[in-house]
DNA sequence: ATATACAGGTTAAACGATTAACCAATTTTA
DNA sequence: TAAAATTGGTTAATCGTTTAACCTGTATAT
């Protein structure tokens, strides 16, 4: 493997063809004013040569890089393997890559991957469920002087451009479907309380409430981080605590998992006993003990849409949108 | 969003400072000869002006891009999504950025892939589940005179770098477990037939019948692509024909999830009458209709250990290993 | 026949860093 | 005290492109 053989260059073509490295230049990127001949001979020796122009010397001119910044959370998580796979095609398509970074769900952390992207000039960013969306934050990302778009969880500035689901909408037709099939004592246990996520669905539960005259009971609500562990112990405790359920909706698979887990555990049957939804639909949500009934979120086109909409910003076209809100679907399942 | 902010350069900072660039960089790179005093003073400036390294030009000039190309077949497969948040944290630890790339399991759009990802000049290359593990692959791969390293599945010239799990034992291991609980009929659903690790599961599951004195029957072996619905398509398809099945290993666990839906579907229980295992470990496992007993690969250190190869490779260190190894452990569950 | 346009280039600067080679002034060593 | 070494820099070249500005010879227009 030797490290020290170099590539071809412009140069190189260009002494081989007799000519000058700018009129090289200009054949490969067909810019014109070069006789069919002299472009069919570079042509030629540009492969017989298997030259590979060098992207990062074309960046540091042209000051773009063709490369995006995509940084989520945990890039493991099931979810955002959908939506990391539709940027990363869409932006393929687009002539873009992609340069992933995790933050672990902290806020430094997303910081620093940031700014080491920020280093690598990359054109755009990309925030997938980013803890910078207090409008404090949104000063940092402008000074940034990239353009950029938040995913999935959209930022308290609602101008900032965003595409995601309707966590609304979604929430409240998932509590809509517990209620008209039978439920009004409803559990909710929601993901942090710090997340705009978190609270807009919230906002979905409360309004499906009062649209069907339950009285909202924050005492069936409860909160924690994404982890099905997590689910496990809070549903396993409110179920020691003799508290009855019958409805349960989580506010993500990954609870819906760790809950169901815990209720069968517990002796209960689901759906007989106590119903169960997620949110999400992810991958695996109809192969689990119980097929979960869920929102299903059109993960990968938030993907797609959201390198979309980001390159629109990053090449100046300016007929784009600046929340996109995709439609989720209630996917029902065997848990309800 | 003024897309037309400079960003600060080492200039900037010179002219601020009264000094020459190239003193600037010195400072900032830590190569010595600059007084305290100057050195104090240009890291106010750089704080102050918010300077940020512009690494396409550190890039050009030293040759090295201080980023990696992963390429893996499909992101938003569970099984790679461990892998790949593996890769990403050990590559960012050692100072590494990671760019993507899907290949979708086609040859073509690999290599097609991996030119842009050598215009980039990315310093080194991991292939997860290639389809370049021919000899004549590897000619093509050295040609691009950059370090690379197999993850998972591995060439067929066995000097390749490689990390990943030993396929052979790994399968003999859970197929042994089969025979031991009391299965002698033993059905196979590989993954595709071209694949190194297809092969070497092949050989486990031979092995292990060897071993135990079963005579091997090709008429129990199926290959299918790993896809849910493609296991569920086959295992249907041969529980109609009659066939009698009492134990079924599936090559991976995505074919253990299809499979295990077709034959409760088809009023079968498990693991009463059939036992089904598979291979990975995939996140939700444990959590499907049936817990899937199955050999837990080592994902994340999968991706860890490759980019820790890789690296040391791109950094001309050799104390490396070529071949490395990880043990796959097996997970008993209620499937089997 | 003269001016004009165009085809097919060439030259040189620039992008923003790094780094080898050099230098003047001061300090240390013998 | 003279030579050597150190300190704290500077200059200029370089990485591989792109691109504005320029040039020259031929073809076309008037």
């Amino acid at each position: 493997m030797s490290k020290t053989a170099k590539n071809t260059t412009l140069k190189d073509i260009a002494q081989e063809a007799g000519i000058s490295a700018a009129a090289v230049s200009k054949v490969l990127n067909n810019h014109g004013g070069a006789s069919k001949a002299t472009q069919a001979r570079v042509h030629e020796i540009a492969k017989r040569l298997n030259y590979s122009p060098n992207i990062v010397a074309k960046s540091l001119k042209v000051n773009k890089t063709k490369t995006l910044g995509l940084v989520v959370s945990d890039s493991s998580h099931s979810f955002f393997g959908a939506v990391i796979k539709g940027a990363q095609e869409e932006a393929a398509q687009l002539g873009y890559n992609i340069i992933l970074a995790n933050t672990n769900r902290d806020k430094e952390n997303e910081k620093e991957a940031i700014n080491t992207l920020i280093g690598k000039r990359i054109d755009g960013l990309l925030l997938a469920s980013s803890r910078l969306t207090q409008r404090s934050d949104i000063r940092y990302l402008d000074s940034l002087n990239i353009p950029y778009v938040f995913l999935i969880r959209r930022s308290e500035d609602k101008k900032a451009p965003f595409v995601g689901n309707d966590n609304i909408a979604g929430s409240k037709a998932i509590v809509d479907h517990l209620i008209k099939t039978g439920s009004s004592r409803i559990h909710f246990l929601n993901m942090d309380k710090a997340s705009t996520s978190s609270a807009d669905r919230l906002k979905g539960y409360t309004a499906a409430l009062k649209d069907n005259g339950i009285k909202y009971d924050p005492s069936l609500v409860y909160n924690t981080k994404p982890d099905i562990q997590e689910g496990y112990t809070v549903i396993r405790n409110i179920l020691e605590s003799g508290q009855r359920m019958e409805a349960l909706f989580c506010g993500c698979d990954i609870l819906g998992i760790g809950a169901m887990e815990a209720i069968l555990e517990y002796g209960l049957k689901i759906p007989k006993d106590v119903r169960v939804c997620g949110y999400d639909d992810i991958e695996f949500a109809a192969y689990l003990r119980r097929p979960l009934t869920t929102m299903r979120q059109p993960k990968q086109s938030i993907g797609v849409k959201g390198i979309e909409n980001l390159v629109a910003r990053v090449e100046g076209i300016d007929d784009k949108q600046n929340v996109v809100v995709l439609k989720s679907e209630l996917v029902v399942r065997e848990s309800t």
